[in-house]
DNA sequence: CTTTACGTTTAGAACGTTTTGAAAGTAGGG
DNA sequence: CCCTACTTTCAAAACGTTCTAAACGTAAAG
């Protein structure tokens, strides 16, 4: 039997970053696995995941292919070993630049592309257009175009952030955060 | 009859912004309504709202309040109307300053106070380990360090990204953007 | 004081998502 | 080549969320 001090303070931090999981938009299971996975020394397999958080195989299998898919873990090699083995990768910079650059970059390009359709479309037919509804016409133009100045700015510094974070070292955040 | 393109760019936007909502973890209704008053020259009635979107009152009454909670509308005092009028806030950067400050920043600090509790309860504990669990625990408390200056670093990121925003002012950006 | 016009709350229905256990698939080992 | 140990897929069930329509509350108007 494990010390209850160690095991609850495991246990909170998985629930932890189970419940931040949930609130980035990913399942709160991606969280738990991955925060299990952060805290033990040695790789598990899908079974010793499974046990550990009383879930069934079936989930395991499938948050663990999404975890892998987003960088946020990866699979390793066990000698002697037929199982699965994986490793939770705890450079957290990559981790956030992943999901940063595959899943909220998409979604922001997406917003700026439809935006500039519609402005397109709009621009074209507003000669056509009867006085009065051209005014609001001219008026929705405007705010769309308020949007689009927005996202196009969100788009740029979240690909500055992307790129530069290659070179970000948590040793260097360490000293800057305690000082 | 609107004309047909001007009421397609209206509904493809409220359509978007109401994705972008669910994105980030509104309910898309929210974001429907708040693009919605935002493409509208006028203030608007949560009837108006209601029929405009063609859901029911109901839903119109409880995602306005939290879309006001959020700073995202004010309401609007219309001489000689007994009906409550909203307009959106079409400042972004209020927007998602409030967002940030409310929501992320919550988050990231209930995340660095659970983490700070957890590692002094261990190290506390840390004595009285024997010796193999003393190993295992100072693994933990490593990876949980590590997660704790991230955080804290999170938080600082936020704090200052939500102090400066005061200044950034939309005009500013469109010429940035288009440069 | 009653009626009317509105906003809010609520219970239940509809819907989508997540979980599970079982069945199917796959690849080493004998 | 089959057996065994494991992973993946899948359909059904459990669950949570969100929606609606109706009931309710409230306040102005008559």
């Amino acid at each position: 039997m494990m010390h209850e001090n160690l095991e609850a303070v495991q246990d909170s931090t998985v629930a932890g970053l189970g419940r931040l999981a949930g609130f980035f938009g990913f399942s709160e299971v991606m969280g738990r696995l991955y925060g299990t996975l952060l805290l033990s020394p040695e790789p598990m397999s899908l079974d010793d995941l499974a046990e550990g958080l009383r879930i069934s195989k079936g989930s395991v299998s499938m948050n663990m292919r999404s975890i892998e898919r987003w960088g946020m873990a990866k699979e390793v090699w066990v000698r002697g070993e037929r199982k699965k083995y994986y490793m939770a990768e705890s450079d957290f910079w990559i981790v956030i630049r992943n999901v940063l650059s595959g899943r909220e970059m998409r979604e922001v390009q997406l917003a700026v592309e439809v935006l500039g359709d519609s402005v397109s479309k709009l621009r074209e037919a507003e000669d056509e257009l009867p006085d009065d509804e051209r005014e609001l016409a001219g008026y929705v133009l405007e705010r769309i175009g308020d949007l689009q100045s927005f996202f196009q700015f969100a788009e740029l510094a979240l690909e500055s952030f992307v790129a530069s974070s290659d070179e970000i070292d948590i040793e260097e955040i360490r000293k800057f955060v305690s000082s």
